[in-house]
DNA sequence: GAGTGGTCTAGACCACGGT
DNA sequence: CCGTGGTCTAGACCACTCG
């Protein structure tokens, strides 16, 4: 009657799943506590435990102590983006990647930019542009603001054959990073390297990455047009 | 010497994190075995289990049976990218939220839809058109399909109070989805409904949701031009 | 105050997968 | 084979927070 005997938190994940699906434990209800669950299913409170914490950060639970578990009224749907190496996401397509330098001054960014990179009005900063190859087709134009106060040793960097990307990961260490994904009309710069019209829209990806209070460098990656962003929510396991 | 000796796996987790940082475990390197961490640390394996399990979790650690645990060589930015229902985006921003249904017909989708929903050839569906405002101003232009096999009750709704997206929420259980976001010149339609000039180009999040095996509905949903996706990668905790 | 989830422990067995 | 992580257990204490 109470379904799932069988051993593994994975098995009492998919009963309590199966459960909230068939709507026996409807949105926003609360459910058994551990202690409850555990003698039901025959298993130890840590089981449970685990089982209902991975709903949890799955969205589809919410835990407090003493108020218990209650099914989530809106299931937010959370999903995972992997932002990966842009030579990682060429070659598995199975694609050929290829990378070419467009530019790279010594220049004072423009304040936005100075003021997210924190670097005082009129200072200079790295600037990189890039292009980044699949299949020699253009991928990805790269526009890319480096902070030299955190990381000078980029100065004596030429990125003329390692992408700028790809050295930082390798040389400095990172402690977060903020993204923001935009749709954008391309720029006359990205257009002339991605061979389109200017004003095409463009899916853009910001990163802005920080070694614990400073900031290192900021990224704009904007992906030839019809690129798309998948990903897939729910499926737990 | 060994550092970090306060109790919680989250201690542990940020010493690991300390030590990789640092370079004292440098990307690639085979780090300690979970039973000398315990020893070193003072604690149960379970523990150290934990704080690593964490890590790996976000991407920073790769670890096999056997094996043993690795600094990952290229920490891949998982990003989680939370899909929320409009309503509580919109509010969260506290703004208050408008919705207008703009049609609402029976026909047969186009053939890439009726392919992705699994419609016979020539069979019909239900397609909404939406608008959600924000203060008043259009927020986002929603285009939806819904598979009246999958949701017969969907054929009742008129969604011109309760929008497509809450109403199959409350009614109608899913498992899981796919999304895809791009960057699309605004159509006609949107740009009427977002009042823009057609070609602007808009963030689009596009969702198809399903209950196990069948389809349910295949929605696109237009932002305001401007609108930023963001989120965060590291801190893991 | 008391009930709930959050966590830790010490020990155990198992599954995987390099060697 | 046999070392490693993956998991389970039974019990315990703690932290939070609702009533």
């Amino acid at each position: 009657m109470s379904g799932a005997r069988g051993h593994g938190w994975q098995t009492i994940r998919d009963e309590v799943l199966r459960r909230i699906h068939a709507r026996d434990w409807p949105p926003g209800s609360l459910i058994p506590n551990e202690a409850d669950l555990a003698q039901e299913f025959g298993c130890a409170r840590a089981t449970v435990n685990r089982a209902l914490r991975a709903l949890a950060e799955a969205g589809l639970l919410e835990r407090r102590r003493k108020a218990g578990t209650r099914v989530a009224l809106l299931p937010v749907s959370r999903a995972m983006v992997d932002i990966p190496v842009i030579r990682q996401e060429v070659t598995e397509r199975g694609q050929s990647y290829g990378y070419r330098r467009l530019s790279r001054t010594l220049v004072p960014p423009p304040p936005p930019v100075a003021a997210r990179l924190q670097i005082a009005p009129g200072a200079r900063a790295l600037h990189v542009t890039a292009l980044h190859l699949a299949d020699t087709r253009p991928f990805v134009h790269e526009t890319r603001w480096i902070n030299l106060d955190t990381v000078p040793a980029a100065a004596a960097q030429g990125f003329e054959q390692v992408s700028a990307n790809e050295w930082l990961l390798a040389h400095v260490p990172y402690t977060h990073g903020d993204i923001a994904i935009t749709a954008e009309p391309a720029s006359d710069e990205a257009a002339a390297g991605l061979d389109i019209m200017p004003g095409t829209p463009l899916l853009m990806i910001e990163r802005l990455s920080w070694d614990g209070p400073r900031p290192i460098t900021l990224a704009r990656l904007c992906h030839a047009p019809g690129h798309a962003l998948v990903t897939r929510f729910g499926e737990t396991g």
